[in-house]
DNA sequence: CTGAAAGCGCTTACAG
DNA sequence: CTGAAAGCGCTTACAG
């Protein structure tokens, strides 16, 4: 039985030499310098004469060296020091999330990564803009914020990174700041997604649907709206998507608000949460006193939806994965530390839809 | 501002005496012993006599120590030889997982993990015992072995097990072996969710589901076709399925059997693909020329499957993680050969549900 | 601008 | 049954 060289033929170039797997010290001895000197190449390091450099690169390229991360991290003793800076919101799926966060430092100690999680009101741009402010470039290595789209932010997060401070956004996005990432699903997509099941599980009638949003100003809700007007104006002409009101995360607002929705509207076949309190939805559904049960799609699985999926209150949630988001987040900030390429296809993450059957036995 | 612990109160007790991140030299010290003896002691080597294991364990559990996997993969110059066997179809889903396992390795060479892909037919148990019976523990650290259930099959597994090579099953279960670990979806669920959304997506018309499957004996179809008939008899009594007709593999025979079936109830209302080729039955539906489209939910994303959501042939395909499954797979086996615990959360492959709109943008 | 040596946390022969 | 020393691939002061 033979093994694969680990430098096959995707790799390797007809001129390259080709060593089982190559280390400094080969390049050390090809290009004849010293490992110091290799490893100021390899890390970017200034005082290098540009002659140099080139050698050391060419021995580089003609080995096919790849560097071994865990081997530089040991020897280096670096650690990841990285903040997330998360809304203060009581909701599960921010939880779960900060869970997901906290889970990936325990099970992966390997990755020397350390994590501290920030809860800043998310309507008080002046404090999260002060506390982006005080992140020194000496004590942390990375940032991860979900926040609202604001001018503040957006020059708090050009100033970190004007700092060498790596920033990715988390959940909602914030494309007109020059964050190096983005992490978190395609929120049109995912209204869209919405759209469509909420669509197919209406079987065809005719009726209104009322849309509940936590508000209208975050970026991730007004792509999910956005989505979901498109497909259902596009494919179901029998649906009628109602202005949104607005749950401002809290259950008890978001269910005065549904009911209030819902009694104006007794005739509703349908509602979308797009990111509010499905609690607070449920009880304005049990209040109503509907005539039917209206098709209820909701977003973010938590152990709330997830009781509600199972009692047939809801009929889909559109979710992501906590955990992916966090560990994509540490691995995409790992890799601008280091000024690795990010691996797109790893880092995609994918608009899930759980319905009773397929829910996930823990969480 | 102030940086967690890593041994922070989950871990400490209050007698621990707790250093930054205690090493095997914090534990020799605390012991009393040399690095070799700590070191034969955790890795449960022989020839340490039992007071000195008691010694160390001691320190161990005082120190509260978590071993550096990336330290001592390091140290060894361990490279992890793991051989997948899979069957020879020449489906997408297959290629797919080919791809999946080849990517985790391009991707994290710092795993120092190797792969050896065997396809081997199916049908012929013989040759699969024979395959499975020829790898050498000295040479092989673990196997994945994706194939149908048969004793022959059995056996074997029992066989590598007691040489020591750690096995997971993969996609298809083998439960009645002693193989280490299952990575794959539950296919029971994976059918209810299917049966779920066939009920929900004809919006309660009466009429005959087809339903189309590879082959009769595989666990897997098995399974997924008893989750679909769980659901559909308890939920949706307008549907009549109709008993399995087999594709076998094969594109061309899958369509001549749908085609077969689609002329025989030219008004049934939908059609369950539980592992056959998506394609066939597309031409299948083509060729029968039906009074109305039936929904068609299908199983494992591929691109052929992809396209036909695209094109509003398919309705929904359930599917599992190609990539997750190899990374699973690979994780699963590393944690068996270093006698690690799996971290079973992380280990959970998700039933996915893809719909037009949550099509991931790349594969 | 460059290099020799020590060390990161762990394992492996080799002695004893 | 136990230990001293070298080494895995890389980085880091410290000299020069």
């Amino acid at each position: 039985m033979r093994w694969p060289r680990k430098w096959g033929s995707k790799l390797s170039k007809p001129s390259r030499t080709v060593v089982a797997k190559p280390t400094v010290n080969d390049i050390a001895r090809v290009a004849g310098v010293s490992l110091a000197t290799v490893d100021r190449v390899l890390n970017e390091r200034p005082g290098v004469r540009s002659v140099t450099i080139r050698k050391v690169q060419a021995a580089i390229d003609q080995l096919g060296y790849v560097r071994d991360t865990a081997a530089a991290n040991l020897a280096r003793q670096k650690t990841y020091r990285f903040v997330f800076v998360l809304p203060d919101w009581k909701g599960q799926f921010l939880a779960s999330l900060e869970q997901g966060i906290a889970e990936t430092i325990l099970n992966a100690p390997q990755n020397r990564t350390e994590v501290r999680t920030i809860r800043v009101p998310n309507h008080d741009h002046t404090q999260l803009a002060a506390t982006l402010g005080a992140l020194e470039p000496s004590k942390v290595d990375g940032l991860a914020i979900m926040a609202k789209e604001t001018p503040l932010i957006r020059d708090a997060i050009a100033d970190l990174r004007k700092r060498g401070i790596p920033v990715v956004s988390l959940v909602t996005d914030q494309p007109n700041s020059d964050r190096d990432h983005f992490v978190g699903i395609d929120n049109i997509a995912a209204g869209r997604t919405a759209g469509r099941l909420l669509g197919r599980f209406t079987g065809g009638q005719r009726g209104k649907v009322v849309v509940v949003i936590t508000n209208k100003q975050s970026r991730d809700m007004i792509e999910r709206r956005h989505g979901f007007d498109q497909v259902v104006g596009a494919d179901f002409p029998n649906l009628d998507p109602l202005p949104s009101v607005e749950g401002q995360e809290d259950p008890a607002h978001t269910e005065q608000v549904t009911l209030r929705a819902l009694r104006e509207n007794p005739d509703a076949i349908g509602i979308y949460s797009v990111g509010a309190s499905v609690q607070g939805i449920a009880r304005a559904i049990a209040a109503a006193g509907l005539p039917h049960r209206p098709v209820l799609v909701d977003h973010e699985l938590t152990e709330n939806s997830a009781a509600l999926l199972r009692a047939g209150v809801v009929d889909a949630v559109i979710t992501q994965n906590t955990g992916h988001l966090a560990r994509s987040a540490m691995r995409v900030l790992r890799a601008k530390c280091d000024k690795t390429p990010v691996i797109e296809s790893q880092e995609n993450i994918r608009i899930e839809i759980v319905i009773r059957e397929n829910l996930p036995s823990m969480k």
